[in-house]
DNA sequence: AGCACGCCGACT
DNA sequence: GTCGGCGTGCTC
């Protein structure tokens, strides 16, 4: 007898899956799912039992299993049917896809693993189409979660301090069946609650995306929260999956319910509610809370002030009683050094990213490929002085603030964003003046801000990304969900009539007129997005494999008569990064059918490509 | 990926 | 005759 072991080891893809004879002791005893040890090499190494083929004909002189580790599996087979699919999405390899479902192996610790033995339920066999569920307040957030968690619960969050709010909204009678879950817990606390989830009959799981993996048979619902956010990607490192694509592939596995909900509905998600793919949860008269404000800076131009704030939210930051919350767009875009007469602006070389202008060194920075270069006096195109550009980064903004509050001493100034390495807050009850990117959200104290200024719009809304306006609309409805009724919402914009700024008052107007874009374009979420990308230190060589690989991947295509379409190689944004070039290639699936083709386009990706499915970023890595 | 193997040139 | 450097190919 022998059995197909996937060894738990980081292996190229091609040999995932390797056989090995059964030896006369372990024949009654050896289960799918098991794990074991195996002669690997010049080693021993753990294994995990994939089937057991009673009647085969051996060819070659195969190795025998060693052991079996524990006897109870460690997988059950509609977990491993997950992984494997999971490994055929992404294109990672089959031994680390399957050691995401298993706790931390270490030699010694494996004995401790005890599993004990659960009483099989009975499939369903109906999936459900997801449910959407919008809520307009913690209220009524918390009641919608009181509905739906019944059984085996799985709650998905975007970033890690999410968790503990979802965990005050769980009702009071299943408190105790809370799992946390994150990347960040150690090795051992990993490995007690593995166990515990293994051996809980209802678990409630609540963690981030990585939580999906874990080993919950019978799972009745999963819920994600804040649908909307870009955090539901795992855009990092292989494997590249976006938690709904995921969710789904659980859902028919286990035929559980699918919840998707949001105080911000996603573009995508209106499409799905519109064609009748997700349920829609009717919505009681819950009073939506008023818009923001917008203040248009050619308006505060005309009137002579030519400052970052307009008059409004100088009178907010200089009356203050209480806490402001000043957000301003990403550092990169903060204070590029250009020609305000013809628009010239200092890009890299090497990476074509604008130049950041630093004051301390008084020198511009590129911050993807880390050199460094003097600030031209004046432009070279048209001769004019060089200024820094409008749309003030973090640091101008706080210096902003700080000539405002000269000689006031009220509140602590603090300044929150990407280059913040410690945070560091007053415990001391002196109201706060943030200025912040939106990494400083979660340290904003709602409760007492009684103002909330976006300073620049604009720039968000101008990027090269088809996701820039859904990503600004965001932005805009989270902090009027979280903001304190009674409080001031400014946005200073230049635009006031730019399509998302108009949807804050007539608001299916930005979801249409969005989607209406997407359609023409084919992009999500009528089409499914893959993004192969590749790098090499050699610009010509990261080129022509990019090339090459698109005209295979053409006929390849075109052969079998598949319905997608690839577009020709292109540069990503940045191009160097991580000392590499980097090229890239998108196909664009038919959305009934991504789930058997994708993987069936994989095998034409060779070994260091990167895949990535479902993308949140189109330009960038 | 990581390791063994083998071919070849240099050196005791 | 022996040591070691690196290119090739396999892992059951």
């Amino acid at each position: 007898m022998i059995a197909k072991i996937i060894p738990l080891k980081r292996l190229p893809k091609h040999i995932d899956i390797l056989d090995y004879t059964i030896p006369k002791t372990l024949e009654g005893s050896l289960k799918v799912g098991q794990l074991i040890t195996i002669p690997f090499r010049t080693s021993n190494i753990f294994g995990l039992v994939l089937s057991i083929e009673k009647n085969r004909i051996i060819q070659k002189k195969l190795k025998d299993i060693i052991d079996i580790v524990i006897q109870e599996p460690l997988l059950e087979k509609p977990h491993i049917h997950f992984l494997r699919t999971i490994s055929s999405w992404y294109g990672t390899p089959l031994g680390a896809t399957i050691k995401m479902g298993l706790p931390p192996l270490q030699k010694r610790k494996s004995k401790e693993i005890v599993i004990q033995q659960k009483e099989k339920t009975i499939d369903k066999n109906i999936t459900q189409k997801p449910t959407y569920h919008l809520y307009t307040n913690e209220e009524h957030h918390k009641k919608i979660i009181e509905t739906i968690t019944k059984g085996s619960t799985l709650f998905i969050v975007p970033e890690k301090h999410d968790i503990k709010e979802i965990k005050k909204l769980i009702p009071t009678e299943r408190k105790n069946d809370i799992i946390v879950w994150h990347s960040t817990l150690s090795t051992k606390q990993k490995f007690e609650r593995w166990m515990t989830i293994k051996n809980t009959k209802h678990p409630i799981l609540i963690g981030t995306r990585g939580t999906m993996f874990l080993p919950i048979e019978n799972l009745e619902n999963i819920i994600l929260d804040k649908e909307h956010s870009e955090h539901h990607k795992h855009w990092d490192q292989a494997p590249r999956f976006h938690t709904k694509d995921v969710a789904t592939l659980l859902s028919s596995i286990y035929q559980s319910n699918v919840h998707l909900m949001s105080f911000s509905k996603s573009a995508e998600s209106y499409f799905h509610i519109h064609k009748g793919t997700y349920e829609e949860q009717p919505q009681k008269n819950n009073t939506q809370k008023q818009q923001p404000t917008l203040l248009s800076m050619a308006d505060e131009r005309r009137g002579r002030n030519f400052g970052v704030f307009a008059n409004a939210s100088e009178e907010l930051i200089t009356t203050a009683k209480e806490d402001i919350f000043v957000l301003v767009n990403r550092r990169g875009f903060a204070t590029i050094a250009g020609c305000n007469a013809c628009g010239f602006h200092e890009t890299c070389n090497t990476c074509e990213q604008p130049y950041v202008f630093h004051e301390k060194t008084n020198k511009l920075h590129c911050h993807y490929c880390q050199t460094k270069k003097d600030l031209h006096k004046t432009c070279p195109t048209c001769h004019a002085p060089i200024s820094q550009l409008k749309g003030a980064g973090t640091e101008f903004v706080e210096k902003e603030v700080q000539k405002l509050h000269t000689n006031r001493n009220t509140h602590h100034i603090v300044r929150i964003d990407g280059d913040t390495l410690k945070i560091h807050l007053e415990k001391d009850n002196k109201p706060r003046i943030i200025i912040g990117t939106k990494k400083a959200i979660p340290y904003v104290r709602f409760t007492q801000t009684t103002g909330i200024i976006i300073t620049d719009i604009d720039k968000q809304l101008s990027m090269p990304e088809y996701l820039a306006q859904e990503q600004a609309w965001h932005t805009i409805q989270t902090l009027n969900y979280k903001r304190r009724e009674d409080s001031a919402y400014y946005i200073q914009t230049w635009n006031k009539r730019h399509i998302v700024l108009r949807g804050i008052k007539e608001n299916d107007r930005w979801y249409r007129t969005d989607l209406s874009a997407r359609k023409k374009l084919s992009y999500p979420p009528y089409t499914y997005l893959v993004r192969y990308f590749y790098g090499d230190e050699v610009e010509q060589s990261s080129k022509k494999e990019a090339v090459k690989v698109y005209n295979k991947l053409k006929i390849a295509l075109t052969t079998h008569q598949k319905d997608s379409t690839i577009t020709a190689p292109i540069a990503m944004h940045p191009k160097y990064m991580r000392k590499k070039y980097w090229y890239m290639i998108t196909v664009k699936l038919p959305i009934t059918s991504w789930q058997k083709d994708l993987p069936w386009i994989n095998t034409h990706i060779p070994q260091h490509w990167k895949i990535d499915p479902n993308p949140i970023s189109f330009l960038s890595p």
